[in-house]
DNA sequence: TTCCGACAGTGGGGTCGCAAT
DNA sequence: ATTGCGACCCCACTATCGGAA
């Protein structure tokens, strides 16, 4: 199959709005795939290279070359060459890989040039990614959506599962079965402002403590185990505290979930910083873990001794977690009956926040194990705080936000009467918010460079932020986390904004 | 007809490793 | 030694479509 091919139906799927449409469109190109191109044009079509990052970004791709005049370049010619572009490291490998995106470049034409910087970058914008594909996958091979959806789920791969039902049909779903050694995609939570909100959307529920640390999935295999992250990269070798707790378990063969995080000498926990970076850590992981050891601390168990258990309700998924893991090794937790028994979700949740960690998941009782945020019976709460700080620069916005003013510079007032910048945020806008602040900070505009537009600092805007962390970027030594506006305040001044004093004396726990 | 779940898009800060300077 | 880039951890929120209620 031509690449071209592929770059008209993406621009297609660009182009339809209706999902329906642009299922219909991918179906149609899986439908027209030869077996040797299937697993280059699933992929390609839900966004993704085969090879996953390259190590190629905008700078590099950012060089325009001159296009190609006709088509020529096939889905595997391109994939090989992605390939091999990808293989290359060592000295002079920075100058080799631009070489090696020039020439493919070179022999893309415009359309095919568009389509390869989107796959590359991982911004492809045609409003299909895996979901959607995992739909068209459906409808081009007659399978039901929900089974094709499990099957991913089970193989932690879309392209193994679009190769095994566009080769065998739907009879091919039967093969994905939970297996120890391969990592399932995890099941995730949605948010919840409030305990009582997320109680009084299930019958009884659990609440758990929220580890602010690395979200893991550990199989163990007799003497093997592996460690995986959320995005099922494989990261035991950087974990041997976690492969240690693994083999002293009372179980031969099982897959647990959790998060490794790092606690103090007192027993506290860590700061995520802290956590991640020592989990980053690959070259010199014993003086890393000498220096900041972590502890795995497990909420789920998906198998057992060869049984699967993802489609048991969490209270039984639970009791089999209880007789493997001793409770050191368990996430905090309490059960609530229901609605009625909010307070003692709330106590649960102010105890959580005084050890230190992040917030609560609250989780319905009943509900199986199932990949993404699909049906929402995990609902995490965590306390969100406000500042009231000064708009000091605006970014102009890409995609459906060109044109637009959209990531806000942040300031704070600082002793010495300036104002600190203490982060950006592009979040919690609605349409109509983007397009009044576009036009009001144009008006106070001081300069352009085309990318950011400083302004006069006069406007005042409501933040949330869920915390502190240290900051070698920004002048106070500190930035804000996930930042997001609430709303603006018209009615307040910059000298009524608050103050980087204040803020220190908010999260005495995060010092400069 | 209205409501709500699922998805994609739009980017945020930090840290690590690697190659280039 | 320092700098720049890319990958990958954590992530919130809005718009939109389409099925459920």
């Amino acid at each position: 199959m031509l690449l071209s091919r592929l770059a008209r139906v993406s621009q297609e799927v660009a182009a339809a709005s209706a999902r329906s449409r642009k299922i219909a469109l991918l179906a149609g190109l899986f439908r027209e795939a030869e077996a040797a191109d299937v697993p280059v044009v699933i992929p390609y079509l839900a966004g993704r290279l085969p090879q996953g990052r390259l190590g190629v970004g905008w700078k590099v791709l950012g060089r325009p070359v001159p296009p190609a005049a006709e088509p020529s370049l096939t889905v595997r010619g391109a994939d090989a060459r992605l390939t091999a572009l990808g293989a290359v490291s060592g000295p002079g490998s920075q100058a080799e890989r631009a070489r090696l995106a020039g020439e493919l470049m070179g022999a893309a034409t415009e359309a095919e040039q568009r389509f390869l910087r989107g796959l590359i970058t991982g911004e492809v914008r045609q409003g299909a990614l895996d979901a959607v594909a995992v739909e068209a996958l459906a409808e081009a091979t007659g399978a039901p959506p929900a089974d094709v959806r499990r099957a991913v789920m089970l193989a932690g791969s879309l392209q193994a599962v679009a190769e095994a039902l566009l080769a065998d049909g739907p009879a091919a779903l039967d093969r994905f079965r939970l297996t120890v050694g391969r990592p399932v995609l995890p099941m995730l939570a949605h948010s919840a402002s409030s305990v009582a909100e997320a109680a009084g959307r299930f019958g009884a529920c659990a609440v758990e403590e929220k580890l602010d640390g690395i979200r893991v999935q550990v199989h163990r295999d007799g003497g093997t185990v592996r460690v995986y992250t959320r995005t099922l990269d494989d990261i035991t070798g950087r974990l041997p505290e976690v492969a240690t707790a693994a083999l002293g378990l009372p179980g031969e063969r099982f897959v647990l979930d959790g998060e490794v995080i790092s606690f103090d000498g007192t027993g506290r926990p860590r700061s995520f910083q802290e956590t991640a970076g020592r989990v980053g850590s690959r070259v010199d992981v014993a003086t890393a873990a000498r220096a900041v050891p972590v502890s795995p601390v497990f909420f789920d168990v998906l198998c057992v001794d060869g049984r699967d258990l993802l489609d048991l309700p969490l209270t039984e998924r639970y009791a089999e977690l209880a007789r493997l893991v001793p409770e050191p090794m368990r996430v905090r937790r309490t059960v609530v009956s229901g609605p009625g028994d909010v307070p003692t979700a709330e106590a649960f949740l102010a105890r959580t926040l005084e050890r230190g960690h992040e917030g609560v998941v609250v989780k319905a009782l009943d509900a199986a194990y199932s990949a993404g945020r699909r049906g929402a019976s995990w609902l995490k709460v965590k306390p969100v705080h406000t500042l009231d700080l000064v708009v000091l620069a605006a970014e102009w916005g890409h995609g459906r936000r060109t044109g637009r003013l959209s990531n806000l510079h942040l300031g704070a007032r600082a002793a010495d009467g300036s104002l600190a910048m203490l982060g950006k945020t592009f979040k919690g806008m609605t349409d109509a918010m983007l397009a009044w602040q576009t036009e009001r900070l144009r008006e106070l505009a001081v300069a352009d460079d085309g990318h950011v537009v400083t302004v006069r600092p006069e406007l005042v805007v409501e933040i949330a932020y869920d915390g502190l962390q240290r900051s070698t970027r920004y002048p106070a030594g500190v930035a804000l986390r996930f930042a997001r506006l609430v709303r603006y305040r018209e009615d307040k001044r910059p000298e009524d904004a608050d103050t980087v004093q204040t803020l220190l004396a908010a999260h005495p726990g995060v010092r400069p």
